[in-house]
RNA sequence: AGGCCCGUAGCUCAGUCUGGUUAGAGCGCUACCUUGACACGGUAGAGGUCAACGGUUCGAGUCCGUUCGGGCCUACCA
């Protein structure tokens, strides 16, 4: 062991050492041992777009916290690491790195993200897919190692060995497979709807991917003239330019307004197109006319009604938001640009009715925020509704649990309302849809490989697909597939259903509901018993971290900073379930301030364990054996010590017991804050400073070691409490105690140590009341500005085991108050300067008291006390409170009273000697 | 258009599910202390009509309703 330990606990010189060794020694495997209880989770993968941010920080210290508790315990756990190949945001990403390899003087400028991304679009066409299939792997490759370093450093204990990817070869060949399953029985189907068309990407995008923005907009009426010249109808719009792809104009049947324009034809403005009136119960009598122009090929309601009409889909905007040629004269415009057009147009005509102010919500791509076009286009499906059923009755019928609760609701909603989904994109970095169709005879065909010939006319000429699946259909797999599906695996075996997720709730319709259903149809059972939804991380002014705001935080530069540790405690300890994190760098800087204390705690202990010599140190190591072994309960003392050592020993078992329940009910910041208290104002402020004569002293070899075996047992049980959530320091610490050189590591031994045998009451109270005269003691002194000075002092109570156990406790007492001397007396004082319901207290010293400060701080405390006791009082005057209030409160209220009443009388007394 | 969450000390938040001591913590603030673990420390203290109103109850920060203020989500509202 060093002799010198540095004063100041500097984590960068210990974290990456152990980061190391958890790794290398592949400590984190499973045990795979069937006797035991199991715990698995795999983790919800990190995009492979960059690296970690604070966010990933917090869900992985959650977990962490969870793992390294269950191993403690004894279970056998799993943590199944791995990265997700983000289709869409991966493309994205690497497609501005080819655009800021050729562009490079646009960095800094706030447009050079998309300038990049414009140039990088042409860049991977140039270049082709092989090519920028090369560059996006290259691209996983860095992203992913530098994912897996952060991981390292945070100190995330997971299985390195199972460690998966999306689109590892297996994975991809499992994607497929379900594919073709799902395509078989009908799931997945191939159609033209309208869609979500994002015209910057390029690519459909499903209902999830689309945001919506509340803007100013307004309501446009058009009129739109009889065929035969007899008047016309006026319909309003948003989107005046879509007027060139109307087929219809829609009524209501019941609106009479209508009833005879109904069948009757309108000459389109403009194009100057023959169009039906159609009656459908879709419109709404009430918004603006009560007549909707119908544009099949651009609105999802439109298409509805011409489906129902039979009416025509006319498109006239193409997959960049150009006017095609349908449009006429405004073909090649674009869309606002088109609009313009449009309205002046109408204008001239003298169509134009008017226009109204109009908010309108727009939806716009997540990923690059333009407006989305609704567009007709040929996309693959899937069916939800049937698969949304079983998903539904799961969580309904309790196999999964949802926490926090209010998340049940809002995803059983979300399931109820649930549209198919449209899974394919037009994009290359992803999983390949399996889909080769026979160029001979048009023959569609669905295989997880590669089809030699065509199946229907043995032709050989197969076009295949050449979309990719959205990047949710492979992570709604993750639970299964990571495990080895569709191989009947050990793993998979033994380790699903997964016992816990947990995620963000932004990702519970894109990966929570879909791993759901997706669990159920391909393993019959659900992928995770328990759905924990933890917190948003928010800066300082609880505003969202984004990259385009400036204020992300990125956790490998906090944790170099103020070490991993007090990174993960300030999160465990802000993490209250269903509430966001402000994230403060105050908070941090507090809970390195408790790292040190810890550390100086334990560099206090193993510095007078080494000045004992080694004689005594060995035997001290020998009696203080280990937990694997002995049973940790206080061995005796003697008297003045063996109250602090039953005391502490009874608050481990009560705070063990109260982190376990904490911790089951992923109520992080209870769990953490009970030990935090424990450690610092129980551990150090108490029962340090109570034993501490004792261990500063040599031990003889005639003197029992019992002091420093509990002492050592307290402090090891405290780092196995602490270890889930500041596993490096408490792992550092614990391998220079005594008697570790065989064992490799903290987090493989068992949590609570001290059980709870070791309650016990009776010695918390007698500490509760040494406390009691002890704070009592300061607070005179320092209210008398004596606090440098020891003070001679007078206890007084009727109660004659109180006055022995001060009595049998006065050396500590004096020295921890700083007293000289404490009379004990049997009875009263004539002047009690400090009153408790249990005894008075008072200095005696030279200086005049000062009087007028007395009455005042007995006067104020005189009030409070009245004040509670009338509260009591009345409580217990009333028949209803006698009667129906519950025994135990009725008495617990009546002792109160008597508490009170003797603690008030007492002040009086005082107060009236004071004169 | 529906739904959810939040409003408690100067600041950041616990506590509300399961009603019952004199409502807690961290930071900040005040006074004192460099006492051989720790000044990233110690001791003592000041600071809150729990957003407002109404209701239920013997009893409300906690349950119910309404209002105000802030945030978020879902949605095929022309």
């Amino acid at each position: 062991m060093e002799t010198e330990i540095p004063k100041v606990y500097s984590p960068e010189s210990i974290e990456p050492h152990w980061a190391r060794i958890w790794v290398d020694e592949k400590l984190y495997r499973p045990v795979e041992d069937a006797s035991r209880p199991r715990f698995s989770l795999v983790i919800p993968p990190p995009n492979v777009t960059g690296s970690l941010h604070i966010g990933h920080m917090l869900e992985h210290t959650e977990i962490d916290i969870l793992m390294r508790w269950h191993r403690m315990r004894g279970d056998d756990v799993l943590w199944l690491p791995g990265t997700d190949h983000a289709s869409i945001a991966t493309q994205m990403i690497v497609e501005q790195e080819l655009g800021r390899e050729v562009l490079p003087e646009m960095e800094g400028r706030s447009s050079a993200a998309a300038a990049w991304r414009r140039e990088g679009q042409r860049r991977r066409l140039e270049m082709g897919l092989d090519k920028f299939m090369e560059r996006c792997w290259q691209w996983k490759e860095q992203s992913g190692g530098r994912i897996r370093r952060q991981m390292e450093r945070l100190g995330a204990s997971v299985d390195w060995t199972r460690e998966r990817f999306t689109m590892d070869a297996d994975y991809s060949r499992a994607v497929l497979e379900v594919f073709s399953r799902l395509y078989r029985e009908g799931l997945i189907y191939r159609g033209t709807y309208i869609v979500n068309w994002c015209p910057r990407c390029g690519t459909a995008v499903s209902d999830l991917e689309v945001a919506h923005e509340e803007r100013p907009g307004k309501l446009w009426y058009i009129r739109y003239p009889f065929e035969d010249g007899s008047g016309y109808v006026t319909v309003a719009t948003t989107r005046p330019e879509t007027m060139l792809g109307d087929t219809a104009v829609a009524v209501n049947p019941a609106d009479d307004r209508y009833r005879n324009a109904v069948g009757r034809r309108l000459v389109l403005p403009l194009l100057k197109r023959v169009i039906p009136i159609v009656a459908d119960d879709f419109v709404d009598p009430g918004f603006g006319t009560g007549a909707v122009k119908v544009t099949p090929a651009h609105d999802p309601n439109d298409f509805g009604i011409a489906t129902r009409h039979n009416l025509e889909q006319l498109k006239i905007l193409d997959e960049k938001a150009l006017m095609t040629e349908a449009a006429g004269p405004y073909k090649g415009l674009d869309r606002y640009k088109a609009r313009e057009r449009v309205l002046d147009d109408l204008r001239a005509e003298g169509l134009l009715e008017k226009e109204e102010d109009y908010p309108l919500s727009v939806g716009v791509c997540s990923r690059c925020k333009t407006v989305v076009e609704p567009l007709l286009s040929k996309q693959w499906f899937m069916k939800m509704q049937p698969l949304a059923e079983p998903a539904i009755r799961a969580v309904e019928d309790g196999r999964i649990r949802i926490v926090p609760e209010n998340y049940r609701k809002i995803y059983l909603d979300w399931m109820y309302n649930i549209h198919d989904w449209c899974i394919s994109r037009q994009l290359w970095w992803g999983h390949r849809i399996p889909v080769w169709t026979c160029e001979q005879c048009g023959e569609e065909i669905v295989s997880a490989d590669l089809p030699k010939a065509c199946s229907k006319c043995s032709g050989s000429k197969l076009r295949p697909e050449t979309d990719v699946l959205d990047t949710w259909f492979s992570s709604a797999l993750w639970p299964f597939v990571t495990l080895g599906w569709p191989e009947e695996t050990d793993d998979l075996r033994r380790y699903y259903p997964t016992d816990l997720m947990i995620m963000g709730f932004d990702i519970l319709f894109f990966w929570g509901a879909r791993m759901i259903m997706m669990g159920l149809k391909f393993m019959n059972d659900v992928p995770f018993r328990e759905l924990y939804i933890h917190a948003l991380v928010r800066d300082a002014e609880r505003q969202k971290m984004s990259k385009t705001k400036g204020n992300v935080i990125d956790p490998l530069e906090v944790t170099e900073k103020y070490g991993t540790d007090a990174v993960r405690f300030a999160l465990a300890i802000s993490a209250a379930p269903g509430t966001d994190i402000a994230f403060s760098y105050d908070k941090i800087e507090s809970y390195r301030a408790f790292a040190n204390k810890i550390w100086n705690a334990g560099r206090f202990i193993l510095m007078n364990l080494e000045k004992l010599g080694p004689e005594a140190r060995k035997r001290v190591a020998a009696a203080t054996g280990s937990a694997a072994r002995d049973a940790f309960v206080p061995l005796p003392t003697g008297p003045t010590l063996e109250l602090a050592d039953r005391w502490i020993f009874s608050r481990l078992a009560t705070v063990s017991r109260e982190i376990e329940e904490a911790l089951a009910d992923y109520r992080f910041h209870e769990a953490s804050y009970k030990i935090y208290h424990f450690f610092w104002h129980e551990f150090c402020d108490w029962y340090l400073e109570w034993v501490k004569p004792e261990i500063t002293r040599p031990l003889g070899p005639e003197d029992s070691c019992n002091a420093w075996v509990n002492l050592l047992r307290v402090f090891e049980s405290a780092l196995h409490l602490l270890h889930p959530f500041m596993p490096f320091i408490t792992e550092e610490l614990w391998h220079r105690l005594p008697n570790r050189d065989a064992e490799v590591s903290i987090s493989r031994t068992p949590f609570a140590l001290v059980t709870a045998q070791a309650a016990n009451p009776d010695a918390e109270k007698d500490f509760e009341n040494i406390r009691t005269l002890v704070v009592a003691a300061r607070n005179a002194k320092a209210e008398a500005g004596l606090q440098k000075e020891k003070v001679a002092a007078r206890a007084a109570t009727e109660d004659s085991a109180l006055l022995n156990l001060f009595d049998v406790h006065q050396e500590t007492i004096l020295r921890l108050a700083g007293l000289e001397s404490l009379d004990l007396i049997s009875g009263r004082l004539e002047t009690g300067t400090h009153v408790t319901a249990a005894f008075e207290f008072q200095l005696l010293y030279e200086k005049k008291i000062d009087l007028g400060a007395e009455r005042s701080r007995l006067g104020k405390e005189r009030a409070k006390l009245e004040q509670a006791l009338e509260r009591v009082k009345k409580q217990l005057e009333n028949r209803n409170f006698l009667d129906r209030a519950p025994q135990d409160v009725v008495q617990a209220t009546e002792s109160r009273r008597t508490e009170l009443e003797s603690q008030f009388q007492k002040v009086v007394e005082s107060l009236e000697r004071l004169g």
